[in-house]
DNA sequence: TTGTAAGCGTTATCAA
DNA sequence: TTGATAACGCTTACAA
């Protein structure tokens, strides 16, 4: 697509009457050569505005400095939140992130054996949606890139996920709930496999299990979306005329939390959090929204994209990781 | 960081008793080759699993079929649906997205070279902050990809702005308002430099003064954030202590119209739309929410995105365009 | 400190 | 249809 060729090595040599190898040295920190033909090298460089081509250099050292991003759920505004500090922690490290889309109308395993193709450093599953069992199936041969998941779990063994401890996260949100005297929470999934993932709803039933709450109604929304979080809401209120059986509602991320409390106030007259508290997951944007002020968690956004990071520097074993957030109080629970 | 090298195209030449060319047309559609070696070829292949080195490719095509993406603002919801649609439809085209943080932390400048280095077909700016004079300043030589605004206007005329004919949203919008009865506007934009590059106060002002309005207040955000909407709508109001002098306003994004609405209905006691109608723009999905029901103007996101990819894929000749979007009528005004 | 040769894994082009 | 030579622009290793 340019129009003119770019400048390479060897003409700048020409140019400045030297071997390419002097040039490449010129643009190589720390390689011997003299500082006089290193200035010289570098005028006649500037005048013919060169910069080494990466691509080339990738292709010689096998290394290209590229990450591919796999993102699945384009909805949630906590996705961008998390793409702006793993973009900003990969370009100090002087990587560069390709995002790929894997949406549901995006083949997985396409995906994988293209970004493998591309020769990518490293991988990194920054989603819900993929399925331990595409990985498993692929046959990206013995010298595929290594694989990361950021905010979710994994059983496969080749993958190293990187998450906001779930178990810690509950105990914190739930033993705040107990003490505020919640005796009758109930807990909305997104769907199914891709809550499962999260494993938040397991750590929520187990609190109250051991306290002698066994039966914790659950409320299922078929997306990840606000109208959806509505929607569940507006089923499990409708199921139970008889009056409202429950005093908590622990949704598994803010937009879910939201959805129910619209639905909540408009359609049912209930008070937030008089008649049934309200907690979420994430701490988006909108949870801090007076109209909301919605209670929820967050997660450790930086220090796991650190992690992520001090992983592909080599600075870091490749080991399961999972650190605690922070729970953020507000006025819904 | 792989482990094990993966196999070239000579190798599997070798296992398959052919040259190495007679592989690389065996994964070339259209080649000249002999059914029965192709076969041969893509046995042997699948058992090694290989797969051509697209990174060699780019190489000897000048080539990568990366598209550098820009994204300055990772607040906005808005940012992530333009991003789910521009991935996918260069995906569609085989086309990869980079995509490059540049806000505030980072050099501009640095970023076009480095993306210039990196060899990408063409580089997209999807955002406001960029500014002309940083496009004007660097010199990237004659060879530089191809640029592409989405979603903004520009003055440099190596770029190919991409938008929202704001002209029309604006009209559109205003004559809605004018038709409901509103004669008392005022607009609130974002920050300064930004704000300019999307052209819809001016036509917002326009409109009104060709009708005999010629004070139009402006609200001014400091950012494009919910709170910062609020604060804008807070300063306006302490200042006309003597009652309220506007009967509508027009804000830059919904993020900055939900903001203020929230803090005309908690602190003011002014209902919307009776006591002061509220517009916002991009329609975002928080714009649906029952909550703020706003009226809004939805951009031609697949239309635009469509554009653009046809001037990458040279269907379409690369030259601004500005397409009409829509407007989205809720109970805000 | 500098120059030389070989190689990264493809594709383009020509010859057989 | 197939094989061979050259080239893409750089890096690595070694020699001068």
């Amino acid at each position: 697509m340019s129009v003119k060729k770019r400048a390479t090595a060897l003409e700048v040599a020409k140019a400045a009457g030297v071997s390419k190898w002097t040039v490449i040295r010129a643009f190589t920190p720390g390689a011997s050569i003299a500082e006089s033909s290193r200035q010289k090298v570098l005028a006649v460089a500037e005048t013919m505005s060169y910069r080494p081509n990466l691509l080339a250099r990738s292709l010689a050292t096998s290394s290209t400095q590229h990450v591919a991003v796999f993102v699945d759920d384009f909805t949630n505004p906590h996705k961008l939140e998390m793409l702006e500090t793993l973009t900003a922690a990969l370009q100090a490290e002087e990587l560069v992130a390709v995002i790929v889309n894997i949406n549901e109308h995006f083949d997985h395993v396409h995906a994988l054996l293209n970004a493998d193709q591309r020769q990518v450093d490293a991988i990194v599953l920054l989603g819900t949606s993929f399925r331990d069992e595409t990985l498993s199936d692929v046959r990206l041969g013995e010298s595929a890139p290594p694989l990361f998941v950021l905010a979710r779990d994994s059983q496969t063994s080749r993958i190293s996920p990187i998450s906001c401890d779930s178990g810690h996260a509950l105990a914190e949100i739930c033993t705040h709930l107990w003490a505020r005297g919640y005796r009758r929470p109930a807990f909305m999934t997104g769907p199914r496999t891709l809550s499962t993932a999260l494993g938040r709803r397991q750590h929520f039933e187990a609190f109250w299990m051991e306290r002698g709450i066994e039966a914790v109604p659950t409320l299922s929304a078929e997306r990840y979306s606000h109208r959806a979080g509505g929607d569940a809401a507006r089923a499990f209120l409708q199921a139970s005329p008889s009056g409202l059986k429950i005093d908590l509602l622990m949704c598994e991320n803010d937009i879910l939390a939201c959805g129910a409390m619209d639905v909540l106030r408009s359609e049912f007259a209930l008070r937030v959090p008089e008649d049934l508290a309200i907690v979420g997951f994430d701490d988006t944007a909108i949870a801090g929204f007076p109209t909301y002020d919605l209670t929820t968690y967050r997660q450790p956004i930086a220090a796991m994209v650190d992690a992520l990071v001090d992983m592909l520097a080599g600075r870091r074993a490749s080991e399961p990781v999972s650190l605690p957030g922070e729970l953020v109080l507000r006025s819904s629970a």
